[in-house]
Parts: structure tokens; C-alpha cells; sequence
DNA sequence: TCTGATATTGATAATGAATCTCTTTATTAT
DNA sequence: ATAATAAAGAGATTCATTATCAATATCAGA
């Protein structure tokens, strides 16, 4: 099967995938743009939610297939993993820089933020450490506003 | 077997799981004991690791055993997990408060530290999008001094 | 456009961490 | 001491993720 023509909005994830896979040499794949156009469309995912979401479509794309592929993503820079209960989540980070997260524990709403000022004081612990941070997490678990008031 | 009498240095630890048993009308047992002793001298620990220093000692502890002891530390607030690749690690956090940590992604060496006025911004980002932090994990990903050198 | 080299897929087996089950043993209140 | 029952141990089980491998698709070069 060829490769799809790439939809407007997601021309600019297409692109990245492209490059990445052309200067290691992997090869483009129906699969691996669909699983990226399926995970664009979602933000937060699991493998499982995508692999559920591809279930109706013919032909049938394999677990194991978008297990490779997200990770391939993470490679690429278009998402980031992130653990949260027993499973690992994968988040969008392709139209945005890096940006942390306020999960509640209730009901698993995801509040992403981003902060210089905290970053800024990151890097000074880190330098008081002679540490080199390359990158980092940041989650803040809690209630998010609805959830809150019930309980 | 009866339980055995508390180390001077562990004292303080062994009482607040003491304390915690009894609030639960939970047991108090050498197991549980060993483990707690076992995890206190070892700082950062998954569960194969108290498991493989313990296979020594008679009468042999479980693994299962060993799982059932640190998610109960960690309700007594004397342990704190993480997750690091595909094990989750227990840390230590019995003589200090919260913290976080620093980890060095080339020899998996933790270095951890505490910074108030990092947490009072995630307080203020937190307050802004009314949400309510009850935890939160900050960990910082890069190479210490001594690894940084040689890459 | 065809072809060969080889990367990728899909189905499923395998792995591995963590939990559950169930019988035996240990603890604790009376 | 004894009864009630919590906990331990051993191993089965679960579930997410990865590895295996035969069949298929991609792509560079003829």
C-alpha cells in the first residue's frame, strides 16, 4: 500500500516522521502515518486506545505495530511517554514545546502547563549539584476544579 | 516468631510502622520488620533488589511478601515510589521530607534535593487553573559531574 | 517498470513486573 | 492457653510490553 497524501493540518508532523525515518532508514509506511494521524487526533493516548480506535478500520494494523510506532514518535520528538497507573501514556508534544502536567487522581483529567520560572529554578539546583539536565517531568497530582467540589 | 528488638539507629522508623499497624489493626511480624530494616540501609530499592539481598537469610521472605511490605511503607509515608524504566523503585524518605530527584540517565546515580520555591510556583501555576496538588513528582534527567566529563 | 535486498508488518509467543489465591503459620486479644 | 483471624509463602495469574518469525511491502538501482 503507498503512503497517504498528508491531510493540511497535520502536514507539519508528516514532514518530521519523514525526515526522521529517511535519515535513519526506515521506511514510510500506511501504518505508521495512520497511527501518527490517529495520535495527533487524540492528544493523550494509550497504545491499547489507539490500537481500539484502529480496530474498525480495513486493514487491520497489529498492537505490536503501534507499540513500535509510538516509540518511533517518542524518537522523533512528537511525543513523550509518560507513566500513569500501570500503563504508559503517550502525549502530543508536537505543536507545542515541552510542557509539564497536573493529572487528577479522580477523575484522570490531564491540565498541561508550562512554566519558565519553575525551569529556571531547575536549572539552578542542577547547577548547584554540577548537574547537566537534558530534560525532565514534572507532575502534579491532585483535583482538578470539578472534582474538588464533590469531594 | 516474635518480633526482635529495634535497632537505636531504625528505632524512629520501626515505630512509625508500629504506629501505622495498630491505627489499621494490622500485625506486627519479623517480616515486616526485616524488610523495613532491609530498605532503610539500601536508600533506593525495587523490590528483586530487598528480594536478592534477603535470599541469604533463614527463613526465607517471599517476593510476594516483599510487594505486600513496600506499598505498605509507603503508606506510612516511610517509602516513596518512582518509576524508572520498566521497575518501580522505593525510595528512602523517612529521614527528610519530600523530595526530588536528580538522576543521571549514563550511571543511574540519584542525587536528591528539596527546593520550597520551586514548589510555591507549582502552587501558584496549580491555583491558577483551580486545581488542588496533593503530590507531585519533579525529576530532573541528565548526566552528573563525574559522567559528564567523559561523554 | 521490474527486481532484489531488506525493512516492516501481523500474529502470537515470550517476558517480566506486580498481584492474587489458597493453604499453612503466626499474632493478638480474651 | 485458645480461638479468631491476619499474614506469609509458593506458585499461579494477570496484564502491559517486547521479541520472534514467516509473509509482505518499500525503495534504490538496473
Amino acid at each position: 500500500m503507498a503512503a497517504r497524501p498528508a491531510k493540511k493540518s497535520i502536514r507539519n508532523e508528516i514532514a518530521i516522521l519523514r525526515e526522521h525515518l529517511a535519515q535513519h532508514e526506515l521506511r514510510v509506511t500506511s501504518q505508521r502515518e495512520i497511527i501518527l494521524e490517529t495520535f495527533l487526533k487524540m492528544e493523550h493516548v494509550t497504545a491499547e486506545q489507539i490500537y481500539h480506535e484502529l480496530t474498525k478500520r480495513t486493514p487491520h494494523i497489529g498492537l505490536a505495530t503501534i507499540y513500535r510506532t509510538l516509540n518511533l514518535l517518542c524518537e522523533c520528538g512528537l511525543a513523550q511517554q509518560r507513566h500513569f497507573g500501570t500503563q504508559t501514556h503517550f502525549d502530543n508534544v508536537s505543536h507545542k514545546g515541552h510542557h509539564d502536567h497536573m493529572i487528577c487522581t479522580q477523575c484522570g483529567t490531564i491540565i498541561e502547563f508550562e512554566n519558565c520560572d519553575i525551569e529556571k529554578l531547575q536549572e539552578e539546583v542542577a547547577r548547584r549539584h554540577k548537574f547537566h539536565i537534558t530534560t525532565h517531568k514534572l507532575e502534579l497530582y491532585g483535583q482538578c476544579s470539578t472534582c474538588h467540589g464533590k469531594a
